[in-house]
DNA sequence: GGTACTCACCTTAGCTGC
DNA sequence: GACCGCAGCTAAGGTGAG
């Protein structure tokens, strides 16, 4: 029997980083509760400051809940092209002992240190020292979990975080080691929602089996677990509660789709309105993937209704397409087949099965030879436009220019990635005459 | 009653080709 | 020609994470 070397795994976890950054430039609000979130009546919390916590406000959360459980909190609108440069700062400096680092989110990543503990000294005192720097050097504060996997750094980090509690917020370990040989020690008291992958769902599932505990879950047969949720989740899970996981520190980790959604202000009931709102989204989604320097085979169309019951449509396209008319072209009779009456909240565009754009066929190719339809641009027309566009942007800026029919009601408004990250802002006044 | 956005992965079902 | 089993692809929906 081989065993595999023990690896020294590091998850490190920023505080509540997107409110951290914005005490940065507002030191006035430190020690207030602070949220930061969608700011309209349809927004969600991205992140609350440990005093909001005390208050029972926590990430996901309905800004209006919010509001309610604590009306004194200051609402912050967010700003992801800030925290995105401060979370590049912050990789910089993890970068700084180690290579392997994979990114898991703007504000955490997975550091691989097995290599770097001669130089530097063991997993804890990786774990302080990048504390330190990143404190020193961007008045930021973090937790970091050391484990010999990635699962169990996870849950680490958690434990070695702040705790608020109603009198006040204590400070948490900020670093916390799971070593060799104590990892069902400190899984198997835990709760079974403490895991990676029980969310609500496969929580309600493992309860029907009496299961509370990660130890519970442990004790559980596997061919039991495969038959409530499922031969792969049943089988992870089964590892997990034993504490094990291989799963390498992915430095480079290959992106398998790319979409872009919207919450509107308010629902949407005509194909006319619902359209302007598909081009803008498809041009999204194709200069992201102009950018990737790649093409998708398959756009899918979500549409989210009032009643908040949600469909998805999806067609697949003989070559992968880029540009954003293809997309328009491939989504637009998916969209048409639905029934926009009952009012729609969202819609969303999406790019999966990722493959090297093939020559465009455009509109005159179809119409060619027939002496009918419109006098449209060619293939390479469409092409040689959108690079313009993509290098006006990236000049005067992501607003500076957008496809004409996607202005509206609400003037010319470009998607980017994250631009509308926690929901609608506040509703604009009806229109007065 | 309220519930964002982005991405990954899984399950199930239907279809097609061999 | 009809049928079966299998693999592969696609579509749709669900679940979970951060």
């Amino acid at each position: 029997m081989t065993t595999s070397p023990t690896r020294t795994i590091l998850h490190v976890d920023m505080d509540a980083f997107y409110v951290s950054v914005e005490l940065r430039r507002r030191p006035d609000l430190v020690g207030k509760p602070v949220v930061v979130g969608g700011t309209g009546n349809r927004g969600v919390i991205a992140a609350a400051s440990y005093e909001a916590r005390r208050y029972g406000v926590f990430s996901a959360m309905p800004s209006t809940t919010a509001r309610r459980l604590c009306p004194d909190a200051v609402f912050l609108p967010g700003d992801h092209e800030l925290y995105a440069q401060v979370s590049a700062e912050v990789h910089e400096i993890f970068h700084s002992v180690t290579p392997f680092v994979e990114p898991l989110a703007l504000d955490e990543a997975f550091l691989d240190v097995t290599g770097a503990v001669r130089l530097f000294g063991d997993g804890v005192a990786i774990g302080h020292r990048l504390r330190d720097d990143v404190w020193q050097r961007l008045q930021l504060r973090c937790s970091v979990g050391v484990a010999p996997n990635k699962f169990l750094a996870k849950l680490a980090s958690k434990a070695a975080k702040p705790v608020p509690k109603p009198g006040g917020v204590i400070d948490g370990p900020g670093v916390v080691e799971v070593r060799p040989g104590e990892e069902l020690a400190f899984l198997h008291p835990l709760p079974v929602k403490a895991l990676w992958g029980v969310g609500p769902a496969t929580l309600e599932r493992l309860t029907r089996f009496g299961v509370r505990t990660v130890g519970d879950l442990a004790q559980l047969e596997e061919a039991a677990l495969v038959a409530a949720v499922g031969k792969a989740h049943g089988q992870h899970l089964h590892q997990l509660s034993w504490g094990l996981d291989d799963r390498p520190v992915e430095v480079d980790r290959e992106m398998k789709s790319l979409s872009h959604e919207e919450t509107f202000p308010h629902d949407l009931h005509t194909h006319d309105e619902l359209r302007r709102e598909l081009v803008r989204l498809a041009d999204g989604v194709a200069g992201r993937l102009r950018h990737h320097g790649t093409g998708a085979r398959t756009l899918s169309l979500k549409v989210r209704f009032a009643g908040f019951h949600t469909i998805t449509r999806a067609v697949t396209v003989p070559a992968a397409v880029h540009p954003a008319h293809a997309i328009v072209q491939a989504v637009e009779p998916l969209l048409e087949a639905v029934d926009p009456s009952p009012g729609v909240r969202l819609l969303g565009v999406s790019a999966t099965n990722f493959g090297t754009p093939a020559e465009q066929l455009s509109l005159d190719d179809l119409f060619a030879g027939t002496g009918d339809g419109p006098a449209v641009p060619s293939a390479h027309e469409w092409e040689a436009a959108e690079e313009t566009i993509d290098a006006i942007r990236s000049r005067f800026g992501a607003t500076a220019i957008g496809p004409a029919s996607a202005v509206g009601g609400r003037g010319l408004r470009v998607v980017r990635k994250g631009a509308q990250q926690w929901g609608p802002d506040q509703a604009p006044p009806p229109p007065s005459n």
